[in-house]
DNA sequence: TTTATGGTGATAGTAATACTATCATGTTAG
DNA sequence: CTAACATGATAGTATTACTATCACCATAAA
């Protein structure tokens, strides 16, 4: 069986939708590619239209700038990521079990996903890692917000407070604690590889010890009270 | 009594020390406002000239560039703050207190330290909430790290995982915890002013909130096993 | 007192960034 | 068959991120 995966994105995020032209596609997958590379500070629209043999202006046509298509990207991730998550606990009973796998989901390395042909997941995973909290801390998060821009962002964080309050219906943090362990699935993978002295991973490296740390915190403040 | 703070910054993060001429404190101060005003990405070092009432070229006398600046005052602040840590919580002998003791200092609102004239520590911890991860978040990291720019930053995480210790030396990961408390007083802070729905503080939008989720967090964690 | 040193201000200049605008061309839908 | 539209090519502007040079002034050493 052949199946494709589509997402649909806010309107707000582009000027011309990416996924309906094969333009719109080879800039997804490059900008991927050179975001991942060199960074996000060193990205321009003109490295990335020599990369992709096209123009400048053919990218502005698609994207009003590089903020902006960072946006899209982690928007696209946070979409998908949800899309993971009812499906890999889907007929999951135990809440437990499904909350470990939303933590498995989070934290551990994302094998790329053929049904999504431009996308290299696990590629954008390590920009996520590295970029995504650029998106919001910045003085436009407000405005950015009423547009809707982040809305799969804090989708993806309600389904997993709502896994908590199933896990205990009287744990009053369910939100905080949901965005606590998305943020740190990243930021602990990032100090692992890049400031080890942060973590107590340092020595192995080994992602499957940050799934142990989040599980030893999140179970230990949900099963408390 | 009057006395002076100085914090001895490492030599790598300016070309020329900002703490030793009247022109190097300008920057400094009219650099924190610039940035608390407008947000490092608007930022500029012809901006802070102009606010300044002095030259671009001056200014890169003292910096090679706006991010070395944004390195210097996170360092000057994490410095600050583990220096305002050993003092407030010398002569505690309860570590748990002691451990309560730092969350508050990193959760709540920072008020202004006369003795550092220059500096407005209030307004460089709104800096640090919505700017510090972007000192690290680069691909210049590992660079930045042998030079020694985080120390400041690794020295609080190592204290606070030691007061982690304390409280429980069974406890696995005390480093990663340290890093999570840092990280969540500040993102928590942020999500509730301006991405509330992350957060389970949004109608109240009270700092005293985040202590109270990161102290059932932290310590449901460390008194488990 | 002279001379040397060093910090500062003023000005200029360059390469790269972040766009905007225009026009020609090719393709595709009505 | 033609109108609409996507793309490519080119040009141009304002701002950013620097570097370089020179004159001036204060201070410190000779």
């Amino acid at each position: 069986m052949e199946i494709q995966l589509n997402i649909k994105m806010n309107e707000k995020l582009f000027i011309r939708n990416p996924e309906q032209s094969e333009l719109g596609k080879k800039i997804i997958l490059h900008s991927i590619q050179l975001i991942h590379k060199n960074g996000f500070e060193d990205f321009t629209f003109k490295k990335l239209a020599k990369e992709m043999s096209s123009t400048e202006a053919g990218i502005y046509r698609y994207f009003e700038n590089k903020h902006k298509l960072l946006i899209y990207l982690t928007a696209w991730y946070w979409s998908w990521l949800e899309y993971q998550v009812s499906f890999q606990t889907n007929n999951i009973k135990d809440s437990i079990v499904k909350l470990k796998m939303v933590i498995k989901l989070l934290a551990s390395t994302v094998e790329d996903d053929i049904r999504t042909g431009h996308i290299d997941e696990s590629c954008l995973h390590q920009i996520i890692i590295t970029e995504s909290a650029k998106t919001y801390l910045t003085k436009n998060v407000s405005q950015d917000n009423k547009d809707q821009l982040f809305k799969p962002y804090k989708d993806l964080c309600a389904v997993i407070g709502n896994i908590i309050l199933e896990c205990n219906p009287n744990y009053k943090y369910p939100k905080s604690l949901a965005s606590t362990i998305i943020e740190m699935a990243h930021f602990q993978n990032f100090f692992m590889h890049n400031l080890p002295s942060l973590t107590d991973f340092g020595a192995d490296k080994n992602e499957l010890e940050i799934v142990s740390f989040l599980e030893d915190l999140v179970f230990s403040s949900i099963h408390k009270g």
